[in-house]
DNA sequence: GTCTATATTCCGATAGAC
DNA sequence: GTCTATCGGAATATAGAC
């Protein structure tokens, strides 16, 4: 089954948004390279708003799926393949989708913002059950309750791929490599 | 001593940058409050580059003459500052200047990213620093190196600031307390 | 679903007067 | 240093044909 018109367009605004930036891509940069017209998009997503509503949903679902499949799994595996998927991240030149919306915050109308606030809570949920698990299992260690643990991890990792646009991709193999480090018992 | 048109000029940049990102703001936008126009802000600064390039070195200044008046307070007193000096802008809706310049990265020229660098190396090397000195005094702990406990705790710290435009003021709290909470000894 | 054509608005930037 | 005036370009978005 090929992607449909309305799947590209949306895998490829997610990938600008966070390669340059919600304000700094427009629908020519998507029509381009799928070889359609500017007003093609817009059949398919009438506003710039409309398409980001799509990428929040989209993220929602994948992660949705993505947590589902790694139900079984030991916590720290859990924790070790969510921080593989932000190094792949960082690999492609891309920043977390968190704070790409968060940084272009004010240029969101709130049916975007809804959508986002969904899925951030969706993510530091799951990494504060996570955490609880591998502390009451004896795997974790850490001073802090799970949701403050949670929220450190989740921030360190998501900066990590905005900061090593400025120092170097060796910070970024630093900064996960300590997270798991930090927590082993 | 009354402020410059051009140090308002920069200022208000800064804030309009942090606030909604370098995309998303105009020379209007600051014209209009200062009640001047357009071209007289191009006076100042021919290109948004070059204004950018101001706010960055803007930014060494400052942090510079910050450095300098914290030098001999006692490590654990510089980061408390440093992290209540966080608070401050996330409390003034901004974000960190480091993650705003960072996810506007691919919209910045050369000349700005420099900058940019030259800043994020103060930043992380004064903190490294101070880490360093704190474990020689016996007042940290940690098991990781300088370096990457300083970049973890400049990563979770600026992310917090975009974070909790999505989830809660209550995070960034959590956050702040936390990294001086893991590092005391 | 995709097209052509176009309306509208806004932005960064410059020329030249004061 | 600030102004008026304006250019050229780009962006979002819509109307209507196919």
């Amino acid at each position: 089954m090929s992607t449909s018109t309305r799947e590209k367009i949306i895998q490829l605004g997610d990938d600008l948004l966070r390669k340059r930036g919600f304000n700094a891509f427009s629908y020519a940069d998507i029509s381009k390279p799928l070889h359609i017209k500017n007003a093609a998009v817009h059949y398919h997503f009438p506003s710039k708003q409309d398409l980001a509503v799509a990428i929040a949903q989209w993220h929602k679902d994948i992660f949705g799926r993505f947590s589902l499949k790694m139900a079984n799994k030991e916590p720290k595996d859990r924790l070790k393949t969510f921080l593989n998927f932000y190094h792949s991240i960082h690999l492609s030149e891309k920043v977390d989708i968190i704070g790409a919306f968060a940084t272009d915050w004010h240029s969101l109308e709130p049916k975007v913002q809804t959508e986002v606030q969904e899925f951030t809570e969706l993510v530091i949920n799951w990494l504060s059950e996570l955490i609880q698990e591998g502390l009451d299992l004896g795997q974790f260690r850490t001073t802090q309750n799970a949701r403050t643990t949670a929220l450190r991890i989740l921030s360190s990792i998501f900066a990590s791929t905005q900061l090593v646009r400025i120092t170097s991709d060796h910070d970024f193999t630093r900064v996960k490599n300590s997270i798991l480090e930090e927590l082993n018992n």
